[in-house]
DNA sequence: TATGTTGTTCTCGTTTCGAGAACATTTTTC
DNA sequence: GAAAAATGTTCTCGAAACGAGAACAACATA
C-alpha cells in the first residue's frame, strides 16, 4: 500500500487525471495505486518516483537510515565518490589520507 | 534488468539456491531476476533489498544522488554517525579535524 | 565413475495488471 | 440554480507476467 503517493501528488497540486496523463497511464490505473487496489509494475514505480522527484524507497515507505552507514574502507574500495566537501567530491587520495590520519590519531589517544 | 543482484549475491558468497531459500522462493524464480527473464513483484523486490541490506533504488540502479552523496558539512551538522572506520563510528571531532585537514591540503595544492 | 551442486531456460497454471466504463460527488461555468 | 465539466472510486475483462517445477548442461566433489 503506497500511502505516500497521495501526499506527493497533493504537494504538486495535481489531480489523479493530471498525474496519470504525465505518466501516460489511465487515471483508473493510477487511482488503483493510491487506493491500494493495485500495485504498479516496477517500471511504473520508477516512473512515479521520477515524476515526483523522489526515491522508490520513499514511496515504498522503507527505512533507509540504518542502511546509510558507510565503512570508510569499503568506500575506498568501491571508488565511488560518495563523500563531498565544499561541493567538490572527495578524491580517493584524500580519503586514503584521512583514514591514515584518523588511525594515527586514534592510536595516540590510546596512550593517554 | 537488475544487474546489481549478481554482484550483491556474490559479495555474500551465496549460491542462487541459498539466496532463494532465504527469500522463500524457488531458485528458478530468483534466477529469472538475475538474468532479466523476469521482474520480481514489488514485495519480492523489497525482500531482496532487505536480504542484501541495501536499498531498492540501488537494486534498480537508479540515480539517487541526493541520498547517496554526503556533503561532509551537513554530516557534521546532523551529528549522526554515518561514517565508520575500522568498525568504530567516526566522532564529530574526528570529522571536524578531517574537514580542516583536507581544506588545508586543497589550499596548498592550489598554489602549485 | 557416480553423485551433488550450480546456473539456465522452458512450460504451465494462476495471479494480477492496465484500460475502459459506469457511477456518485464535487466544482466550475453560464 | 441548472448544466456541464472535473474528480475520485470501483467494477469487469482481456492480456500480460509471475512463480514454481522440471529438465538440462556444466562443473565440482567424493
Amino acid at each position: 500500500m503506497l500511502k505516500r503517493l497521495s501526499e506527493l501528488r497533493k504537494k504538486k497540486n495535481w489531480s489523479m487525471q493530471e498525474t496519470a496523463d504525465r505518466l501516460g497511464i489511465a487515471k483508473s490505473t493510477y487511482a488503483g495505486y493510491e487506493s491500494g487496489y493495485r500495485m504498479p509494475s516496477i517500471q511504473a514505480l520508477a516512473d512515479i518516483a521520477d515524476l515526483y522527484e523522489t526515491t522508490v524507497d520513499y514511496i515504498l515507505d522503507r527505512e533507509v537510515e540504518k542502511l546509510l552507514k558507510f565503512e570508510l574502507n569499503e568506500l575506498l574500495a568501491s571508488e565511488e565518490h560518495v563523500l563531498i566537501l565544499d561541493h567538490s567530491p572527495l578524491t580517493v587520495e584524500e580519503l586514503r589520507d584521512f583514514i591514515a590520519f584518523t588511525r594515527v590519531k586514534r592510536e595516540l589517544k590510546k596512550d593517554l
